[in-house]
Parts: C-alpha cells; structure tokens; sequence
DNA sequence: CCAATGTCAGCATAACTGACATCA
DNA sequence: CTGATGTCAGTTGTGCTGACATTG
C-alpha cells in the first residue's frame, strides 16, 4: 500500500476514531440483545446517576439541548428502559431514573465499552492507548475563534 | 458533588473531542464567509484531488457510501464550489473537480484547521497533540466482534 | 452476464430552533 | 417578573438502503 494516508487532518483522524468507537458499541449492543439502542442512548444512560438525573441536566452533562435530551429520554421510556418520576424538590422537574432492565442494558453497555478498549490496547498498543487518554482528558476550552460568543 | 459520577469512557472523550474540532472548523468557515460549508462538506474537499475524483472515489475516501457523497456533490456544485465533468478515460463515471471559489474555501478551510491544531497546542500542549496524532493515525482495524461481518 | 458508476427516491438518526405552559 | 424546566412542533444535517440505467 503505498497511499500512506498520513496527509489525514485531525478532524478527519477524530472523526476516523469516533465511527470506529460507535460502530463497535452499537454492534456489540445490537449483537447482546438491545437491537434499538443506539450511541445517543448510551450516552445519555452515562451521564445518569442511579437515583435518577433530571432531563436538563443530562442535557447540560452530554452537550446537547434540553430539547434533544427529552427525545431520547422519551424514546428510552417507551424502551422500557428509563422511568420519569416527579422530583420531590421541585414540582415543575422530573427525574430520569433507569428501570430493571434498563440498568443491565446499562452493564451491556460498559462491558461493550471495556471490550473495545481492550481490542484497541491489542491493536495499536496499551501505552497509545493511554496517551490518546490523557490528551483527551484534558481541558481543550472553546472551540470558537476569538470574539466569538458562545 | 458525590463520586456517583461515571467516568468519561473513550467514546465520550472521542465524541467531545470530534464536537470540539467540528464546531471550530464550522465557526471559523462561517466567519471566513463561508456560511453554507459544513464538515462534511470540507472532508469531501479533504479527499478530493485538484485534478478531480470520482465521486465513487471520494465515498471510498471520505469512508460512505457512493450516495452520501453523490448528494454532497450536488451540494457543492449548487454552491458553485465543485464542477462534475467526464471522465475521458470512462463514460460512465465523472469527475468532481473543485472550481477557482473552491478552492478558495479549501484554503480558508485549511488555515482553519491549521489554526485549530495551534490553539489546541497551546491548550493542552505541543506534545499532547502530537501524542495524539500518533495514536489516531495508527491502523485501528474493524471495531465489530469477532465473527460479524463488515 | 457481471461489476463499477452515477443517480433518484425514501428513510432513520440525532441534532437544532422556536414557542409555550408550569413552577420556584 | 425572571428563570429554569418540561414539552410540542418543525427543521436541518448527515448518513443509510433500495432500485435503476449506463458503461466497461
């Protein structure tokens, strides 16, 4: 193969890394019984504590829209995966709260997601792995070019 | 705060990190005078030869399917960005090449994205990013289980 | 006949914005 | 009144599959 493909931009590289993790937890998803769980329910199934999380907060928690999170909380409750209960500090809030199955849907999810880790570590090395981490983990700020509101 | 809070996974991390880069690139488009280019249409620019690609090339590229990139080229031709011409060496196929303003919005393209490595070094560090550079680029292989097919 | 290519149509996912009612 | 919250409705971006004609 001598098409190295080392012109690749960081976006590309990140966008590259970003469908192989996806397509590989969906499969494994799909392939342990949950065929209608998808990235964006696991995600949010992440960022939900087990006594239950309120919508907009799990919105704020994944990045997305008070709006977007409702959906998906919705799609997950007729999922019978998530329950709404009313908050007991606050009339106006709900709580998610995952059900039964939802909370092994939730351990599907994280052994999916240990299983890809470990594959990568066999692929491109424990040590690349661990630095992909760290730099990762860090506080990368705003995207947005100076002077730009967010 | 209690601890109940689950660690980030490497598909959260991935995914904050491809919303950071696509939300920057985006911004940084727009403001160049660009309103109308998204990511998905500056990949496809990413992958595309000044002297043309097939559009089924640039599919097999850009890493989707021949119709994904088929309407994306479409798009780029309305916007007066991309031209589709015959391929002299077979009739059946065409070339996308990208016009004189084209190329002009790959180079803003490209100073934006330079421009987004810079920040990120000095956010996290020069080495970080080469670090992870390096663990991206390397061959991921099939992220699905054994025994499923691509 | 078979494979590659381009194209048209329809559909699914996952986000967004706008608008509005309720409650603290 | 204002803010936060939930909810309904509509729209957009980005992919997908199926189907078909043309070409090699």
């Amino acid at each position: 193969m001598p098409d190295t493909r080392s012109d690749s931009n960081l976006g590309q590289l990140l966008l590259r890394a970003f469908r192989w993790f996806d397509e590989g937890l969906v499969a494994r998803l799909h392939a342990a019984g949950w065929p209608e769980l998808t990235r964006a329910h696991s995600l949010l199934f992440a960022v939900t504590d087990q006594h239950g999380t309120r919508i907009s907060e799990l919105a704020r928690r994944a990045g997305v829209t008070r709006q977007s999170a409702h959906q998906l909380v919705t799609e997950l409750v007729r999922l019978g995966l998530m329950e709404l209960r009313a908050d007991p500090a606050n009339k106006s809030a709900k709580l998610a709260v995952p059900t039964v199955e939802g909370r092994r849907s939730v351990q599907a999810a994280l052994r999916a997601i240990a299983e890809l880790e470990r594959e990568l570590s066999v692929r491109i090395g424990p040590d690349q792995v661990i630095r992909l981490r760290d730099a990762l983990d860090r506080d990368w700020g705003s995207p947005l070019p100076p002077g730009q509101h967010s």
